[in-house]
This record gives C-alpha cells, structure tokens and sequence, in this order.
DNA sequence: ACCTTATGTGACAGTTATGTGACGATGGCC
DNA sequence: GGCCATCGTCACATAACTGTCACATAAGGT
C-alpha cells in the first residue's frame, strides 16, 4: 500500500507545490489547513507521516503535535516540522513535543524528500515493533500476520487492510463510503455493497467456531470493530 | 442524515441563489430573514451550520451570534457571517463573537461552498461532540451506542435519531410535525400518529425495569425528553 | 357521570438493508 | 499458456425496520 502522508500548512501554493512533488515520489497525500482537522483525520484514516507547520491560524503546531502525543491509541505516527527561518531557537521545544524532525522554510524539495525518506525507515522499525491488539485479535504488521486467541488467521490483502483500519480506530462507525476511501484510496470508485462482501470475509476468517462476532453492523450507518458486538 | 444550513438573510434573491446552489451540493435549507426567529429555529431544529447576515432588519447579526453563544445547551454551532463590503473592518468583531469565518458580499458561490464545506470539516469533533448526556442517558455518536445507568440500549435508526434529537434540545416539547421535520427530514409526508408508535419503541427500549419514563407526553403539543417526567 | 378527543399499544404487511453464495474478470507466478 | 488467489459485482435469501391501522385506555370539558 503507497503510504499516506498528511500536510498540515496554510499556505495553498506550499501544500500544492509538496502536493506535485510527493505524488511524484509515489505517495498518496492529505491536506488541511486547520490543526484541528488535521487530528481528526488522524483519527479516522491511515496516515504514515505529518508534514506540520509550525504556524497555523488557530492551533499551533506544537499544539497539534502535543494532542497527537497525548492520544492513547495512536501508535507513534512520525511528524515533521515545518517552521520559519525566525522559529529556529523553538527547534528545542519542537523536538521535545515529540516531533521526529524539522525542516525550515525555504526549503529544496529534494531536502525535505530526503528527510521524509529518512523519517519513515527509522519509524517503520519502531512501527514494526508494535502489534495491534484489540481484545483477543493481534496484528503484526511486519509480519503480515493476524491472529485470534493464538490460532492463526488467514486473510486476502483487502481484508487485512479493512481489519487494519478497524484495529487502528477500535469501537468507531465508519459507513461504507468512508471504509472505501480510507480502505480502497480516496477517489476510488466502488459499488458500497463490495464493504459487505469483504466485511463478510473478514468475520468468516475471523470468527472461528464459538467465537464472538467481533465486527458490529449498525444499520443504515455501516461497520464498527466491537468486541460485545452481541450485546443484542 | 443530509446536514442542515440555516440561512439568516432578509435580501430574498440572494437566499434564493444560495438555495439552489447549496440545496444542489446535498444540504438541507432552512432560510429565515429575522434574528429572532434564527435563534428559535436553532431551539426546535436540527441545524448543522448557519449562514448569517450581518445587517439584519432589527436584531444585527452579531447579536444572533452572540445571543447564539451565550445559550448553555446549545453545542457549538458553527456560523459563517456574511459581511458587505464597507463592513469588513468589523472582521475582528465577527470572528470575536463566535463565527467561525466570514464572507465578504459579493462572493462566488465556489467559495462560500469551499468554506461551507471546511468549516463543517473543522467543526465536526464539536458537533459531534462524541456524547450526548442527559439524567442517566448517554449516546456516543461516533460509537452509535446508547446506554442507560450503564445499560446498553438498542434503538433502530428512528429511534436513535429521535433520541438524539431530543437529547440536543433536552426538556423541551415538540409537535408531532417538528419531530417529523426534524428527525424523518423537511417535507416527508407521513402520519403524524407514526410519531407515536416511534415514540413508544423508544420508550420501551430506554425503560428498564424500574427505570422512569424519561419522555413527558404534553397533551395537545407533543413530547418532550424530560427526566422528571412522572413528578407531573 | 358522560361524551369527546388525545394518546397508548399490539399486530401486520410492505419496504429497505444486510447476509450470503456464486460467477466471471483480473493479474501474478511458474 | 495454465494455475491460483483475490477481486468486484450480481441475484437471491434473510433479517430488520417502517408506517399504518384498529382498538384500548386515559384525559379534558361540560
């Protein structure tokens, strides 16, 4: 899967100029203006790196940066910095708010390439060492691996991926259209039934003989992962 | 649910205009060209963004708002101004007493749809605001759960967006026809007794065994969420 | 008390949403 | 090319929810 990475920054020209650079390194972006939003779409999509500015209308970015630290369940998502020559005495405090690097305006392309590139190896390690776990199902993500109650589970890439989304955001509804463009890409276009039919893969490999249906339908809304989905 | 724009505006072409556009982008329209009607529509309705003038004919625009502000229950309801030209020097005011942006007229309707959409965007986590609470009941909206004294509760869709809306405007009573406006959608035609049955589901399903009835029936006016209702 | 009107309640039948099995298409791999 | 796994879509089965009715009950008015 191409990675995913956030742009949080003000300035439109910046975002498009990194926008056409990064594509053409092969990685799918995001983009907001706004801190706020920005935490939010951390919590309702994949994303592999931040590219944050240090600047930004209403939250600041150590704000920003802060509050995405203090999540409980967001695994150590990697986060650059991107602050004007005049912030560079902040770079201190920057760093300490968790930020995994920093780069200063201006800036070649080619730099802040070489920095992301740089960011992500390191973190991938890190990332690779954490498992998802949510009540008894466990990913490995270096491994490719998934399973439930020590039995291996067995699943296509499209299912892992959904699994992945569900274990990343535990207990949230995402209706089909969201599951398609944080599952499938954004802009992909696809028949909302197809969600079902994975969704029913995915609780066939996962829900073995007497185990509990752990992926709860919520009617005209869509899918949730949930533990006491039978609370019925 | 198709989000609802409250439009406060008194030139009547212009609210035709941004009816048709908004109305082509998927929302719900709901127009008032007096403050002081703004303010009770807010009350009674379902409204996920407003579109208010800053000239109005007697209560100015940035007294809606403020007014707007200062009420207790209601959760942060974003408001985009709308500001003539000559008027732009009281930006500061506006963004002061609450809006959440403004828009200087004349404006494409491109943009104000732009801005529509990123403060919706923006504004999500506060409207949503992840749970609702009222005496003993508690819906967490992103969960899609209910839950009383701890008690998971189980509602169909009409009845959650029935509780819901009772829980955005707790205690006060609605006609049969507004909660037909407000949960079924503005100009679905249905029986008005529908309200009835939907509202006894409801009931059933939030009474416990030695619970209170939580809904007060207001003979000849409606119903409304009202912990105390049996002291009657 | 009596009549009138409003609301509570259980049942039912139509409608819509979701579950499920099967199928052909696609693309990697040998 | 043939094999295999996976994918997206369809058609049909099943389940859940919906709106309305008929009748029971309660509340107001006189």
């Amino acid at each position: 899967m191409t990675p995913v990475i956030l742009i949080v920054e003000d300035e439109a020209d910046l975002v498009e100029l990194l926008r056409y650079n990064l594509e053409r390194e092969g990685y799918e972006i995001l983009a907001t203006p706004s801190g706020e939003e920005a935490l939010l779409i951390v919590e309702e999509r994949h994303v592999d790196l931040m590219l944050l500015d240090w600047m930004l209308p209403h939250m600041s970015g150590i704000e920003v940066c802060r509050q995405l630290r203090r999540k409980p369940g967001s695994r150590a998502l990697p986060v650059i910095m991107l602050t004007a020559r005049g912030e560079q005495a902040d770079r201190v405090r920057g760093l300490d708010t968790g930020a995994d690097d920093y780069v200063t305006k201006p800036f070649a392309p080619e730099e802040l390439i070489a920095r992301i590139h740089a960011v992500m190896r390191r973190a991938r390690p890190a990332l690779s060492e954490e498992r998802l776990t949510y009540s008894d199902i466990e990913m490995n993500l270096t491994e490719h691996k998934v399973a439930r109650n020590n039995r291996p589970v067995v699943l296509g890439p499209t299912e892992f991926r959904l699994l992945r989304h569900f274990m990343e955001h535990p207990g949230r509804v995402f209706s089909r259209d969201q599951l398609i463009d944080s599952v499938w890409g954004h802009g992909i276009f696809i028949d909302s039934r197809t969600v079902d039919v994975h969704i029913r893969r995915l609780r066939k490999a996962l829900n073995g003989k007497d185990e509990q249906d752990v992926i709860r339908t919520v009617r005209s809304a869509g899918y949730a992962l949930d533990a006491e989905a039978a609370i019925a």
